[in-house]
DNA sequence: TTGTATGCGTTATCAA
DNA sequence: TTGATAACGCATACAA
């Protein structure tokens, strides 16, 4: 049986080259401008034999610099946190930083236990995608002086900066799109909103926006996991008489959820326009195409870095709110009326 | 400014309780049985007021367990991955132990710096996702005594366990299917096969049973990167004259592209065969919806931490492969002829 | 059952 | 420019 090679110790590597540990550290440490020619010499080959890797557990005992980032999501199966994630780590790679994902999978003792293991680790900054209310467990971080970015959320009261899409402008681009595209009455689906997530704003400006429009409204807030109250709203706002209706999905995944009791109910894409805020990989694939309002995920999450980078440095800027425009992409699902 | 309260430590919930730091560490290392009630109570109460919590870098630096496992993905926008993903984290979550996930993103260079990240952090165990060819960090890790997991792929000469697909059964249930519903010529389109991964072994299998079973047999290697690529090779598939053609996809990314590109090229889904390996959100969206290979990724990723349990214990066995089998789905891309 | 003392690998403080 | 030494927070062998 091959005994655990212990990995190599600053220590050993002071042994092997024959200077003093202190040095060895200097070295890693980021000065190794104070060092003479030789002295470098001798630790990179010491180092290099030995395969010496500084161990970050005890850097982190000692209160340094850890070089890593937290990330935390509520669910890592929703294709936009993912996206999300993609262009916090691209982000990450360009700093030198090391991203640490945890999936909270909407639990929120998982949620409490995911934090506490997160800020144990002594993260630099933690980006945070998650609706629920662990307003406790940010506070105690933010205030210990972690760096904190809210993605698609807002925390009153806390020392946090703000990533996301701006709602208020998404949603008036997707009712002009509507209007523009012939239809005359909007149902907005949701989940529902939590306290002062996004999708409370994403509500609050439709009601608004239809309201100042003049543009018969509806809106239904149900959860994803119950296709049946979806399928009674369509068939309900299908079958009221009125000018041409048009459903617009808060999220992706409730476009999923609608276009699927779209084709349980036989209605016709198009015909009854859908439109969907946050793109997905299969919006081109159905048939007519969906047409979505695309958050630009790489930006928001380079953004999101760019936060806790400008945190650690100068830490006593207050709260600031980075707002980011959609992309319309028009499909086969909002077209304008047959010429009939 | 309020000036960062530091987490407390073991010896001031010590001193807060009267005892000494020793009985702290016993209580929080599993040996509260050997104390006292009194003991007990004091403790917890004294942890309660200065909301203590163990540090796990202090713990790390002296060896103990870590309760963490890592977990290296390939590509997190893979959607495979990310069910997979989700079944690892529900098995660590009931074995109470924590998982911290690094995306390499494909590249090389980031999937070594995670690795060395990861190992770094004591680490209990290792889930590997990855299709590249990093074979001798992966030794040094298996032979430092870390259990290790294999998704999707083997690796020789290394002291691991494998979980995944059971490839051969696969791809024969494809073939018999396809054959059931009336194909006569299949289109097997796989990404590069690199080393050792699944992916060579669908495409042996493919190859081997296409052979056996005397159908006529074609084989597309490319990215899916390049729809070009596909679409030639679609147009070409489909010109040909012959029994009914149907397409093999190896995996879900290839599913999206062939999709895309049948869509491009106008043909008719169903007509000309579509059969793809992992299942996918959208799979009954499209029309006509798509017959897949579900992978019981739950079930793949518990397999995967049962592993790693295992081998906590009793190390001294040789590796293991567990291989699952899918579950068909049929849908309309694979429908029987219709009767002309 | 409880406490004392030492060491884990690193960085920081000080002295040379 | 370099080196000796004391922390960092915790677990553990050992003593009581």
């Amino acid at each position: 049986m091959p005994q655990p090679p212990r990995r190599a110790t600053i220590l050993e590597v002071a042994h092997e080259a024959g200077v003093s540990k202190t040095s060895v550290s200097r070295y890693y440490s980021g000065e190794r401008e104070r060092l003479s020619e030789t002295m470098r010499e001798r630790i990179v080959s010491a180092a290099e034999r030995l395969g010496y890797q500084p161990n970050p557990m005890a850097r982190g005992l000692k209160g340094g610099p850890s070089g890593l980032v937290g990330m935390l999501v509520a669910d890592i199966r929703n294709p936009f946190s993912v996206a999300i994630m993609h262009g916090v780590e691209q982000a990450c790679r360009q700093a030198g930083l090391s991203l640490m994902v945890c999936n909270s999978d909407n639990d929120p003792n998982q949620e409490k236990a995911q934090l506490a293991l997160l800020s144990s680790y002594r993260i630099e900054g933690l980006v945070v995608n998650a609706a629920g209310r662990h307003s406790e467990a940010l506070h105690s971080l933010a205030q210990s002086g972690t760096p904190l970015v809210l993605l698609d959320r807002t925390l009153s009261d806390v020392n946090a900066d703000q990533v996301g899409l701006d709602n208020a402008a998404a949603v008036d681009m997707a009712l002009d799109h509507l209007v523009e595209r012939g239809y005359g009455r909007v149902l907005f689906i949701t989940e529902p909103p939590s306290l002062a997530s996004s999708r409370q704003a994403r509500l609050e400006r439709f009601q608004a926006r239809c309201a100042a429009l003049k543009l018969p409204a509806n809106t239904l807030i149900t959860e994803v996991t119950t296709p049946r109250h979806i399928e009674q709203a369509l068939k309900e706002f299908h079958r009221t008489r009125g000018p041409r209706p048009a459903i617009l999905c808060a999220n992706g995944q409730i476009t999923q959820a609608v276009i699927r009791s779209v084709k349980v109910l036989g209605l016709a894409v198009g015909e009854i326009g859908v439109l969907g805020i946050d793109e997905l990989d299969w919006c081109d694939l159905t048939d007519p195409g969906i047409t979505t309002l695309a958050q630009p995920t790489d930006a928001i999450g380079k953004a999101a870095i760019d936060c806790l980078r400008q945190r650690q440095t100068g830490s006593g800027d207050p709260p600031r709110s980075h707002l980011f425009l959609p992309r319309l992409i028009a499909r086969g699902s909002t077209q304008p009326p047959l010429l009939a």
